[in-house]
Formats: C-alpha cells, sequence, structure tokens
DNA sequence: CATACCGCATACTGG
DNA sequence: ATGCGGTATG
C-alpha cells in the first residue's frame, strides 16, 4: 500500500513524521520542501485523523497555495475539503471579512494596493496642508509601511518619533489610517495589522482560530515580516504545534520587512523546536549548484550549510560579455533559436531573469522583432491595468458607498462633465459637512450650490450608482456585464479607435471573463468575494507554461519556480548588485538574490552583462558584478565581445563580438538586426520585405509560433493579430515571422 | 471643462 | 526614454 513516506529520503521523512510542537526545516534550494509539506499534512489527516479544517498552511504567492492544494487533493481526494491552504494577505481577508467589524468595518471593506492608497495618500497630504514637491508622497508611504510591518501604531510612532520630520510622518500616519477608516478600506500592510489588532485584542475570536487551527505550516518563512511573526504566534500559541519550512539563503525581501532573524532565532523563540536540514537537491547540476554554493559562502550571517547532489555533473555555465543591453538579448533570443534546434527544446524551458522591470523593456523588443515568443511575468499586472482598474472601482464603490478613492477615480469615466473643478468643490463640501464624497454628491444632486449644468450631471451619475445597486442579476457574471455595460466604457474606448483602445476593450472583456471563471470555481461567491480574489491576485499567479513561450521576469519573481535553461541578464555592479543597495546587508540580499537566481537552473545556465547600458536615456558604463569573481571559474566559459580582450577597457569596439560576427544577418534601418533561427523566416528574413501594405485587416495570416489569427488593425508598422489561440498580439511587419494565408 | 503641450521626475525589488 | 502632472489655450 502506497505510503507519505514512500520515496522521501531520511531528512525528508524525519520532516513528515515530526508533527507534534514546533519544527524547523531549514530547506535548501530544490531539496523538495513543497513535498515534504504536502507529505507531512497527509500524514496528519491520513495516519493521524486530524481533520482537514483543523490544518492551516501559510505561502508566500497565491500560485503556491494553488499548487499545494492541488498536490494535497491529489494526495488526499475529498479528504482535502475544508483546509486552509492560503497566502498570508488571503488568509487576513478571510478573517476580517468575519469579524473586521469590532474593528469598525464593514464586510463590504475594500481592499487598496499600491496605487489606491497613493491616491489617498496624496489626499490626505493634500488636507494637512503639506506641499507634494517638498514632501514626496512616496516617503511617507514607504516609512508608514515599514511602521506597520513592524506594528508600530500611529501613538507609538509619534512617541518615538519626535523629531519634526518624523513628527510629519506621524501626523500623516494618523489621518492616513483615519481616511482609509473612514473609507471603510484597508491597505495590504492593514490586511496583516489589523489581523494582529483582532486577534490580540478580542480573546473569544483568538480562541476561535487558536482551536481550529491545531496544526500550523508556514512556507517560505525567511521571507515573513514581524506583524506576520506575531500573527503565527498567536495562532499556535495554545498548541505550538508548528512548522516553519524556510532557507534563510533566500531571504530576499528584507526592504519589505522580512525579518531574517525571525529564521535564525526560530530555535530561541522555541528552544524545544526540531531542526531538520534537508540539504540534497533535486533540481541543479553539480555545475551549477557549486557556483551558487560559492556565491552564498561569501555571506557572512547565514547558518553555515552545503547542498549537494546526486545530480550529474552537467554542462559548464555560460557567461557572456555583451557590448550593450541590446547585444544582451540578442544573443539570448540566438541561444533560444540555438538550443531548440540543436537540444530540442521547447520556449518554455527556458526563463530569463533581470534585476528590474525597466530592463524587460529592451528584452521584449528584441524577442518581438526576431519573432521568439515571450511571455513577461509581473510587468504591468492584469487587474492594474488602468481601464481593469475603472470597471473594478465601479464595481467597489457600488459596493462600498464609503469608498471615496474608487469613486474619485470613476466618477468622470468615461467623460461626462464632471471634471476637477467641480469634484474639488464636491470634495471640500464633503470636507466642511462632515460627509462622505458620495454622500456629497448626493447632496449636490439634489441641492443648488452648483451650477445646473454640473447639478444636472452629478443627479445623473447619482442615479446612475443606485441604479448599479438594484441590480437583480442572477449570477455575478450577469452583474458585473450590466453593471459595465451601463459603464459606457467600452463604447468610450471604442470611440478613441486605435490599436491601443481595442486592447483595453479586449481588457475589460477579459475581466467578464475572469468573473465567470471565478464564479464556475466559486459558485456562491459574492461580488465581494470576486473583488477580494482580484485584489489579492498577482500577475504571477497566472503563470502557466505556456508550452510556446519564453518566460521573463524579475529575480524577485523568479523564487520558488523553476527551469531547465536560465539566463540571468545585467550582472553588472550597480544594477545588479543594485547601486541603491550597497550597504553590507544590502549587498548580503543582493547576493541572496543572485543565489536564489542561480538555483532556478536545472540543466543550462547564462550569466549575462554588458559593458554599456542606457539608463534614463543616458549610456552607463559599468564593472561586470562582483559576484562573478565569487564564482568558481573552472565552472565558468566566456563568451562575447569582453572574453578576448581585458575587461577594463577597449570597450569602444561596439560591434566587433565574435558572435556578432559569425552572424551574416542583415539589418533594418534602424540598425536592429534580424536573425536566422534555422527555418527560413517569411517575412524579415532579407528577401520578402514584408511592408505594412501587404496586410490589411480581415487578412488570415500564420505566424511561426503562435499559429493562425486574423488581422484586426494595421498602423504604420505595426500590425494587430487575433490568433485563434493566444488571442491578440502586436506584431512588428517586416520582423515578426508571418505570412498571409490565401 | 477638455485638449495640447511642456517640463520634470522617474526606474530597485512586491503582497 | 517615457509617463505623469501642471499649465496654457480653445
Amino acid at each position: 500500500m502506497a505510503s507519505v513516506f514512500d520515496d522521501l529520503n531520511p531528512a525528508q521523512r524525519d520532516a513528515v513524521s515530526a508533527t507534534q510542537g514546533p519544527v524547523l526545516v531549514l530547506a535548501g534550494a530544490g531539496s523538495g520542501k513543497t513535498r515534504v509539506l504536502t507529505h507531512r499534512i497527509a500524514h496528519l489527516v491520513l495516519d493521524q485523523d486530524v481533520p482537514a479544517e483543523r490544518i492551516l498552511a501559510i505561502t508566500f504567492t497565491n500560485k503556491a497555495a494553488g499548487e499545494m492544494r492541488g498536490r494535497l487533493e491529489a494526495l488526499l481526494g475529498a479528504h482535502a475539503a475544508g483546509m486552509w491552504v492560503a497566502t498570508f494577505h488571503a488568509m487576513c481577508a478571510r478573517i476580517l471579512r468575519r469579524d473586521g467589524e469590532r474593528l469598525g468595518f464593514t464586510r463590504s471593506f475594500t481592499i487598496y494596493d499600491a496605487d489606491d492608497s497613493k491616491r489617498l495618500l496624496k489626499q490626505v497630504l493634500q488636507a494637512e496642508g503639506l506641499d507634494q514637491q517638498r514632501f514626496p508622497p512616496a516617503l511617507f508611504a514607504s516609512r508608514i509601511s515599514s511602521a506597520k510591518d513592524e506594528l508600530e501604531s500611529p501613538s507609538a510612532f509619534e512617541e518615538t518619533h519626535t523629531d519634526p520630520a518624523g513628527a510629519k510622518v506621524a501626523r500623516v500616519y494618523r489621518a492616513y489610517q483615519r481616511a482609509l477608516l473612514e473609507a471603510n478600506a484597508m491597505d495590504f500592510d492593514d490586511l496583516l495589522v489589523h489581523t494582529y489588532r483582532l486577534l490580540e485584542g478580542h480573546e473569544d475570536v483568538l480562541a476561535h482560530y487558536q482551536d481550529r487551527f491545531e496544526y500550523v505550516h508556514v512556507d517560505e518563512y525567511q521571507d515573513t515580516n514581524h506583524v506576520q511573526y506575531r500573527i503565527v504566534a498567536l495562532l499556535v500559541g495554545a498548541h505550538r504545534n508548528v512548522m516553519v519550512v524556510g532557507d534563510d539563503d533566500q531571504s530576499i525581501y528584507g526592504w519589505r520587512g522580512a525579518d531574517v532573524r525571525n529564521i535564525l532565532e526560530f530555535e530561541e523563540d522555541f528552544p524545544d523546536a526540531r531542526v531538520i536540514r534537508l540539504e540534497q537537491n533535486y533540481r541543479s547540476t553539480q555545475k551549477i549548484l557549486e557556483v551558487a554554493n560559492y556565491v552564498v559562502a561569501h555571506n557572512e550571517g547565514r547558518k553555515p550549510k552545503t547542498l549537494w547532489t546526486a545530480n550529474a555533473e552537467g554542462e559548464s555555465i555560460t557567461r557572456y560579455h555583451a557590448s550593450d543591453e541590446r547585444d544582451e538579448s540578442q544573443f539570448v533570443v540566438a541561444e533560444v533559436e540555438r538550443l531548440l534546434r540543436e537540444e530540442h527544446r521547447s520556449y518554455s524551458d527556458f526563463a530569463v531573469f533581470y534585476r528590474t522591470n525597466a530592463q524587460s523593456r529592451v528584452v521584449e523588443n528584441v524577442f518581438l522583432r526576431a519573432g521568439t515568443p515571450y511571455q513577461i511575468v509581473g510587468s504591468v499586472k492584469f487587474f492594474q491595468r488602468a481601464e481593469v482598474k475603472d470597471a473594478l472601482a465601479y464595481l467597489r464603490a457600488i459596493v462600498n458607498p464609503a469608498d471615496g478613492v474608487s469613486l474619485a477615480r470613476i466618477v468622470n469615466v468615461p467623460r461626462r462633465g464632471i471634471g476637477k473643478t467641480t469634484m474639488s468643490r464636491v470634495a471640500e463640501y464633503a470636507s466642511t459637512h462632515g460627509l462622505t464624497l458620495y454622500e456629497a454628491l448626493e447632496d449636490a444632486a439634489g441641492g443648488d450650490w452648483l451650477g445646473t449644468g454640473p447639478t444636472r450631471r452629478i443627479a445623473a451619475f447619482v442615479a446612475l450608482m443606485e441604479d448599479f445597486r438594484e441590480t437583480d442579476a442572477a449570477t455575478l457574471k450577469e452583474q458585473v456585464e450590466s453593471i459595465v455595460a451601463g459603464t459606457g466604457i467600452v463604447p468610450a474606448l471604442e470611440a478613441e479607435d486605435t490599436l491601443e483602445a481595442r486592447g483595453r476593450v479586449e481588457n475589460v472583456m477579459e475581466l467578464i471573463g475572469q468573473v465567470e471563471e471565478f464564479e464556475r470555481d466559486h459558485p456562491d461567491a459574492t461580488l465581494e468575494d470576486f473583488m477580494e480574489w482580484a485584489s489579492l491576485r498577482t500577475d504571477l499567479d497566472s503563470l502557466e507554461m505556456d508550452e510556446r513561450a519564453v518566460t521573463l521576469m524579475t529575480l524577485h519573481n523568479a523564487k520558488g519556480l523553476e527551469y531547465p535553461v536560465v539566463v540571468v541578464t545585467g550582472m553588472e555592479d550597480s544594477i545588479f548588485p543594485h547601486a541603491n543597495v550597497i550597504d553590507p546587508a544590502g549587498l548580503e540580499e543582493e547576493r541572496r538574490l543572485c543565489y536564489v537566481g542561480i538555483t532556478r537552473a536545472r540543466e543550462r545556465l547564462y550569466l549575462l552583462h554588458a559593458a554599456k547600458r542606457s539608463l534614463f536615456g543616458r549610456p552607463q558604463f559599468n564593472a561586470p558584478s562582483r559576484f562573478f569573481k565569487e564564482m568558481p571559474e573552472e565552472h565558468l566559459v566566456s563568451k562575447g565581445t569582453g572574453s578576448t580582450a581585458p575587461l577594463s577597457r577597449g570597450y569602444s569596439r561596439e560591434r566587433s563580438g565574435a558572435w556578432e560576427e559569425s552572424f551574416a544577418a542583415p539589418r533594418d534601418e534602424e540598425g536592429g538586426r534580424v536573425f536566422g533561427s534555422g527555418e527560413p523566416r517569411v517575412a524579415g528574413s532579407g528577401s520578402a520585405d514584408g511592408s505594412a501594405e501587404d496586410f490589411g485587416p480581415g487578412d488570415r495570416v500564420r505566424h511561426k509560433s503562435f499559429g493562425e489569427g486574423d488581422v484586426v488593425v494595421v498602423e504604420g508598422d505595426k500590425l494587430a493579430v487575433d490568433f485563434d489561440e493566444g488571442g491578440l498580439k502586436t506584431l512588428l511587419v517586416g520582423y515578426a515571422p508571418i505570412e498571409k494565408v490565401v
């Protein structure tokens, strides 16, 4: 009979069987920690008859939660029902939905994302009479956020920060919290802080959850911050059945308040804790692992450990010296296409990592021109796109009338003649009369303190909102559909009649699709449930293995993932490690980030750096990352411009890279190049001139990787094609490998 | 009240 | 390089 202990190594087995009391699992990269967590939970349910609803598992991302839930369902079937597997934020939102009234919030409270909270903060700064030039909102936002991470209330902050600047922050912090409460809203940090306050201040609520969650698991423990730690401590206070899993070498969120000490000091907090080390890596080749180990060994504040593997030695790591960022990306494209041919890999085997989101643009352009399919994770998140946020803001304002940020956002979207002048008078009226923004609008609609034009338009808007609230739609999808239709967002976009506007219409439609999908997965869900889900969702969560695309993302987003081939770009001093974090602690965190990036690779690893890189439009010349010096040289093979010349000099020859010259590829007018990829390209291969005139709306086209689709719009050399599978894409005529289907 | 344009800060990492 | 916010203009 199959057992949860099958196929586990001794250390993993120890961890799975240690179900009572505090347990710290130090799990190196790729050492099977998810396996340990899921098998331990299965062990609790199957062998120790613990009801699933008594088990809590907290993960770092929704994606990780989904994966764990999937694996648990596979192990437990119907026995998995009722278990809480969630991120900290999702768990807290759920707890606050139930009992947030104790803190003065209704069940319909809104969750503000960074953008929303910054808008509110700006309102607060203005109300406090602080000039935004002299007092940048971002500074206040970050100070307030850190205070919340540390569970420092406005009053506590006031006491500890008596200097003029600190006092100013305290004042804004207090006003900001009051504004949030008045708006019946919480920012991301508040989800944690308010949950802590709720549990800490209400014995019955705490007892309920302590009793319910008899076994608590925390994944990625090295990335928990103080407030998260305190929530866990409260939850496990009674029974102390807690397993935390983490790796101090992968702590990369110190800037967000994550405290490595949580993991380093777990043994002090729980002196009777069992400590189990998982040091066998099942993911990477020996060479990749050794490079990673060498780098991270340069950190001082770490638990000494060495990850080992029984895997093959593997290929050497390729270090590529690019002349500039464009050359860097072109090398990636060429290597992707080469390995596709020579090693029969698929696009989804590849991941390209970078330190900052800003670096993705060049990579994207080069991939687009080469026709190499890619997907970007995390740049502009779907639910943060302006048009999607507009639609969501309607839903929020409908559900939560106190939500002034959402209301202000949509009152004139689409344009309905309620502009800045009118709204500032309404806001003024609201604050002098102690009303919410919506109440002031209602007042204005029936009053005479505004001109007849604005009054009439506001009355129409208020009537529209009331209409929305009285919907009798049978399903969530119908409800959202009718609201979106009522707003007139879509016709306004269609009237713009541009490529971009069409994309936006697509996104609004996609939002309705998301509602439908959500409703299918959660049949009894309310509009509030959907919005909560949407607020807590990130781009990473929807990351599917697209068989036909290379994945592009930041190093931070890469945590927890793995790919057969990994490319780390921008390995230059001041980019990675980043210039803003060169103090010793910051440097150690950058080194851990480097470690995380390297250990994502299963078989092949590329480390790239460019001699010249443009920042803010100005060229910068950065030395190769200092992390190269910390790697075992015998595992690295150098290619590119700098590999034949000393690195410190001689970068004037921008175009003389050996690799570049091996490609006798044609060039376009702007100096970009078109690369051969084995199969002949239909367009852009030099012979086919591929001008935009060859295509028109309605044409049927075939793309090398996207398959067939219909041309929607032609605009200059850009082509919008609606592919049968994969949806709308923008392609560059002359570069994208497309041909007309007759 | 909407649109056009100009100047300026911005771009480190995220639930 | 680009997007946002402020201001001039219609």
